[in-house]
DNA sequence: ACCCCCCTTGACAGCGCTGTCGAAAGCGTA
DNA sequence: TACGCTTTCGACAGCGCTGTCAAGGGGGGT
């Protein structure tokens, strides 16, 4: 027993001196090459201060020799951070989540992150839990949450409470529980639908009718809110909205049950998908737009300009939106103190799909 | 849910015996309180054989009771594997790389392995690269790049060769080194292109012109090759293309200058989006579609039954390639023989952009 | 009844890195 | 010359897990 302990000792696979050919290089080796000790080979690697420059060159210069790259999971077991940031986002190729995720992609790696992400086919619960279990696991340092979420409450549930979070893309909803480790950054989706809605009412529209997102998505919550708002507001009636499920095929069908209402006039569309649809069911009912039909959509998809009728629709910044929301999770990350919510302005963009109503006199 | 909640408050989530009650629990904290050794408890996690079922439920009792969860890297390192897949993308919010992407994403957690992103916002060789070091710095077994690579060669160059690589999307195009490590899915775009181009003609148009994507990327080359080569084929005269960047917007400008040519009677675009733009350009020189003209995208976005005229395009069938990707690198990386090209069938979708060209009697 | 073998479990040594702390070297001042 | 301080560097002990190998215990064959 104890023959076999030393032996196993004594062979111990050491490597010989000077000759580290086998598999990837590590830091004893560059160590070993630059004539320095292991440490020293972690400080220049990490940039840390404490090191004089010619030894920092001879370092460098024996990891370009040897082509040494850090091991990851040895760092990250070492330094208890993983430097690496979970995302969380819908399996779907829309748009908007699309262009949110892509842009909080870029912001994580600028913030020297590296990003592990798990997508989402449904909207529920289970589902979600398990994703962030698999986050969980890979050991990230933090959570971006990609869009919006159908459950408010839950959400803050299924999370841990020991991983700093930030949902982006909705603004809390309901009563928020007070806990520090979940951070929202967002679109000013409401502050977008009314000016929308607000303008077909300063064309002279008597009613304006609402495309609503699928009710288990926030934006399509926030959005189906303002609209009723700003009606109320301007003491204008309040019409049954259409649903759709923000795809141009459930636009078209929930444009076809609006145009054979009477009285329609003018169209909210909660995204310009749906507006596409719309768009199309218009044309086949003989309503030209804008001219008997003004339709707003919403989140500036790159095609709007150049459907047959330029969109005219409320564009978000996603971009914007993700770097701020990434400056809040890091800084979290850090223990600072951060804001705890983030709000980025929409803005509306007139094009041609928006008119005054055909019949001005009847007021 | 109200599970946890209880069990939570009544344990109260502080291991007494061990010293080290503070942070999140281990493996050893597991094995205590479960009375096994830390293999055991290893053994119980990783579903390895050798553990009788009493034991196994004490363990999963104890893992439960405490919430444990493994640690990722600890594992990695101890393993040599980081259950880690890096997919490298295209930072655009198209319809083809995005829905590839997030095929290629399901299908990896679907294999057991974790995702890391980096996505690629130009496509230069020194951000490939970077993006490359990146991927390996966090340590993943193996790398998906999806969609097209601009770069057929120094892609090859620029891949460390000890890494496991499938390029989805394309081909391999030119003299490819027999490098066993970089293997190829892709969707079989010539033979799709190839189609829509000979229905066109078989539809009795005497020409059929090309509005090409952006010849640094390998579908729009391949597109543009399958075009010319089946015209070639028919022995009908090969018009200049006209190229876009996949944009609408491209397509309409493109659509345009095409439409101002005399005889257009048949479009094959390289893709939906341009062909949307193509449409609306069509819509503003009054030509009729198809009565006058007919018009062909690629992809089959989900818009595209639902356009002003619901568009003929070529669908992809992005899943299936995901799919088949992800199977060809897992058995890569267990270093099992795999087949080093996959080739995934697209298919026609006929609709109600196509018709026969305005005068027939000319033939 | 005995032996052998298999099945189950445990002890222990790393994986490659970082954090802590102490040693050595350099430098100004008395 | 000697002292104390700062700067630069190295020794060493883990981080939490897995892989290897050995130990113990029970059942079947003879």
């Amino acid at each position: 027993m104890e023959k076999t302990a030393l032996s196993l000792s004594e062979t111990g696979r050491l490597p010989e001196p000077g000759a580290a050919s086998t598999g990837r290089p590590r830091m004893v080796d560059v160590a070993e090459v630059a004539g320095v000790s292991l440490k020293t080979v972690s400080r220049v690697i990490n940039e840390e201060p404490g090191v004089v420059d010619a030894t920092r060159e001879r370092v460098r210069a024996a990891i370009a020799q040897l082509g040494y790259r850090v091991n990851g999971p040895a760092r990250a077991l070492a330094s208890h951070r993983s430097g690496a940031i979970g995302i969380i986002t819908e399996a779907t190729a829309h748009f908007g989540p699309t262009t949110q995720f892509l842009g909080l992609e870029r912001a994580v790696w600028a913030a020297g992150y590296s990003v592990v992400v798990a997508s989402l086919k449904t909207r529920t619960a289970p589902e979600f839990s398990l994703a962030v279990d698999r986050l969980l696991d890979t050991g990230v340092d933090g959570l971006l949450i990609n869009g919006s979420n159908s459950r408010p409450v839950s959400l803050a549930q299924a999370l841990p409470a020991d991983v700093p979070t930030v949902s982006v893309g909705d603004p809390p909803t309901g009563n928020v529980p007070a806990d520090a480790n979940l951070l929202y950054a967002y679109n000013d989706q409401a502050a977008g639908a009314g000016q929308a809605v607000r303008h077909l009412l300063d064309l002279g529209h008597r009613a304006v009718h609402h495309l609503a997102g699928p009710l288990d998505w926030v934006p399509a919550q926030l959005r189906l809110a303002a609209w009723q708002r700003t009606l109320r507001t301007a003491g204008v009636p309040e019409p049954a909205p259409e649903y759709g499920d923000w795809s141009a095929q459930s636009g078209y069908e929930a444009g076809r049950r609006l145009l054979a209402r009477p009285d329609v006039t003018a169209v909210f569309a909660a995204n310009d998908q749906m507006a596409i649809g719309l768009l199309r069911a218009a044309a086949e009912a003989h309503r030209s737009v804008p001219a008997t039909l003004s339709v707003i959509g919403f989140d500036d998809i790159p095609e709007a300009s150049y459907l047959p009728v330029p969109l005219t629709t409320v564009r978000q910044e996603f971009k914007q939106l993700a770097v701020a929301a990434v400056g809040q999770l890091v800084s979290q990350i850090a223990g600072q103190e951060t804001t705890r919510l983030i709000s980025v302005p929409t803005t509306l963009r007139l094009r041609d799909s928006t008119a005054q109503p055909p019949s001005q006199e009847k007021k």
